[in-house]
DNA sequence: GATGAATGAGGGTTCATTCAT
DNA sequence: TATGAATGAACCCTCATTCAT
């Protein structure tokens, strides 16, 4: 039950740091919506900038969780893309707050070093996964930074249009994304 | 003269609101990055919410009226969707604090009816774009919508790749990535 | 062990109440100080404001008592006065915490009305004792009250003296003094 | 008018603090007080700790001037002394606030050191008076950190006792106390 | 028109007090 | 009985907004 506080505060933090931001979120607003005192949030975070910090790096850990998740190790490259691919969606999807969370709190001024370093070794995870593409010569002569912002710069930019309604994500859409993407960074 | 305060009101909001934020900038901090007193401002602006709307429009015109100029109208699809790439490179690289701040913005609770529909209005314009490409056959089979993801997703990401300098955007590079995503978009 | 437990909130209290004023000493603080829960201290006290109370009014008894302990009943009025004045030295250096708590609480805005008349029924004390030797001729031709300010304060001030270190209470210089005070009060 | 409301603001806060102590006065009674907006102290004042050190320094400041007004330079050693018995009086009649802040004040944890060490040079001055009469044999053989518990001991004291009502001070019995204090320091 | 001093509502945070365990 | 998690009123302080100059 305490434990659930904690638990509940966050996900109250992260619903509203998604839908307002972090300044246009007030810590009464968190107490409410995670039905709470505001005191009480002091009994868990130090303050609202730790808060946050320890949401980001949550959120960030479980991202990462998610995109290594029944990694197939022992298949081809381009199996391997379409997991990271299909697990960008899907958490994309399943966890659209955290996920529009990290996007839009990556860079803010109240980030700390260890929050910071925590979101650079997960995309250190995706460039890695992309170096390995380009050294078995699968992939185009652009550095791994430009697949990174295709891949997932659509994939970012596609959730915003699930949230809104305006795409129904489908399985043969999501097929189609995929292989554009995959077309736009693979060789010949 | 006082034209000229209206603009580095909106000027030195823009800066700031794409660095902190709105709700983490402060109309002193505005007044103090303009050079005039924070009672000037709401001389040139009914208040802080009027203020951010009405510099949203600007830039989201300034940002159409970028991407329609020398529009070539008489060229090829292929062309045109060349002129479309570049001339978004070129805003968020020649306005890269409008770039962010619109990206940033969109959807941001704050945003009034008519901003929201003057952004539409602009996405409008390139999805229409494309869906000239989808009837010419040229464009694979899947929504415009998705294209736009592709495509202004991958500009979105690697402007902030710009920025950061974790990419230098020589012509090589860009060429590659137009390349890229156009070959995600097209048919066959 | 019960008893015990009211006797440290008190010891705690009086010791940060000495340091740090009543409204710079938190209730947690008090807690941690006499090593029980905050909770515990009111199953002791009503509130805050009783418990400063109580452990007002409980110093001055001691205070009190301190004084009366081994009083010359049957000697001289000099003598009588040597044995007051040692006695408030000895309080001001045995119980420095209670003796500056006493001294920073009497006037406190919290006091309540059994506080306060307590404290004059103990300073009635003194005024009696000097209102014995005045009407015996061996004191000046001025109110008990002066004589009060004189020696009570003093042995007020010394004992801050004391307690920063600036003087150390040796015996030659504790006579001195006390000869001092005498010679301030005595008549001829 | 502005540089009124600095002073405001300063006698309110002193009013308050000799009354309620620092941490039993809140910053809206001290604007409630100086009849301006809480928020216009802080125009004035960087926060509440800097607004009590001012007013201690400016405090003692005007202590430690009242001290040294027409002080006797040209006169003998017993008339300097009566001179500050009767300015240390002055003063604590005259600004009965800012005497009980002082002293209540001296010592606090929220003073820095710059209060600290202005109320140690003001001390130094009385320090350095005393010694003057002990070079010059007219002192008995005590510290005079001694003398300074029984001069300013006994005027802390009796500023009480007026306050409260309980002695009047005329010229007569301040006259009394004043010879009585003395012949408390003066040797044979 | 331009300013910035002034304001007070509301921000983040603390803490006296309660109460379920 | 003893606790400390929980609370919300009230703290210090900030800032959007106003208005006298």
């Amino acid at each position: 039950m305490a434990e659930n506080k904690h638990e509940n505060i966050l996900r109250a933090a992260q619903k509203l740091f998604a839908e307002r931001g972090y300044d246009g979120t007030t810590v009464p607003m968190i107490a409410e919506e995670a039905k709470v005192g505001a005191g009480t949030i002091y009994r868990y975070f130090e303050n609202k900038q730790k808060l946050v910090n320890e949401l980001f790096r949550g959120s960030v850990a479980q991202f990462a969780a998610t995109l290594q998740a029944g990694f197939p190790e022992q298949k081809d490259f381009r199996e391997k893309f379409r997991h990271v691919f299909y697990q960008l969606i899907r958490y994309s999807r399943e966890q659209p707050e955290a996920f529009r969370f990290i996007n839009a709190t990556v860079n803010a001024y109240f980030l700390d070093e260890q929050s910071k370093s925590d979101f650079e070794g997960f995309m250190d995870f995706i460039e890695r996964h992309l170096d390995e593409g380009k050294e078995a010569g699968l992939l185009r002569d652009l550095p791994s930074q430009a697949f990174i912002a295709i891949v997932y710069g659509t994939i970012f930019h596609l959730s915003r249009t699930f949230e809104d309604g305006i795409l129904e994500p489908d399985d043969e859409l999501l097929a189609g994304i995929e292989k554009s993407c995959w077309d736009a960074i693979s060789a010949g």
